[in-house]
DNA sequence: GCGCTGACGCGAT
DNA sequence: CATCGCGCCAGCG
């Protein structure tokens, strides 16, 4: 059967981390996998995603931390994810996004809103 | 049971 | 800012 449990809670969590990225915005493997309250378990997102089946998930939207997509350049998955990302506005050069920091919040509480 | 591989992450060079 | 190397976890031969 399926290699991952798709049943399983840590699973289902990912998915709906995922599904919980609006629409123009992205995340990375890493900060999904946090949000799912599974730390370290970032290749564990990439595998889920890999072996998804719904096609309304935004799997698209999943990048690698520093903003590059994680499929190999030039591979199809790799044009599809761009093709998707430019779709809905994201602005991806060179395969890659830039990321509005992980740590917006943290920044802000550390040098203040309107130090920028 | 062991070792390789991968849609990862992060610090060091 | 681009690369390299090492660490982490889970699936598969």
């Amino acid at each position: 059967m399926a290699a991952l449990s798709a049943d399983s809670p840590a699973v289902a969590r990912i998915l709906a981390a995922v599904r919980a990225v609006p629409r123009g915005q992205v995340a990375g493997y890493g900060q999904i996998a946090r949000r799912a309250g599974l730390p370290r378990r970032a290749r564990l997102v990439a595998r889920v995603l890999a072996g998804n089946a719904d096609p309304a998930l935004p799997w698209h939207r999943i990048l690698r931390s520093d903003g590059r997509i994680a499929f190999p350049p030039g591979s199809p998955g790799f044009r599809e994810q761009v093709r998707r990302l430019r779709a809905e506005g994201v602005a991806v050069e060179n395969g890659r996004v830039r990321m509005p920091r992980a740590d917006t919040d943290l920044d802000a509480a550390l040098w203040g809103p309107d130090r920028a």
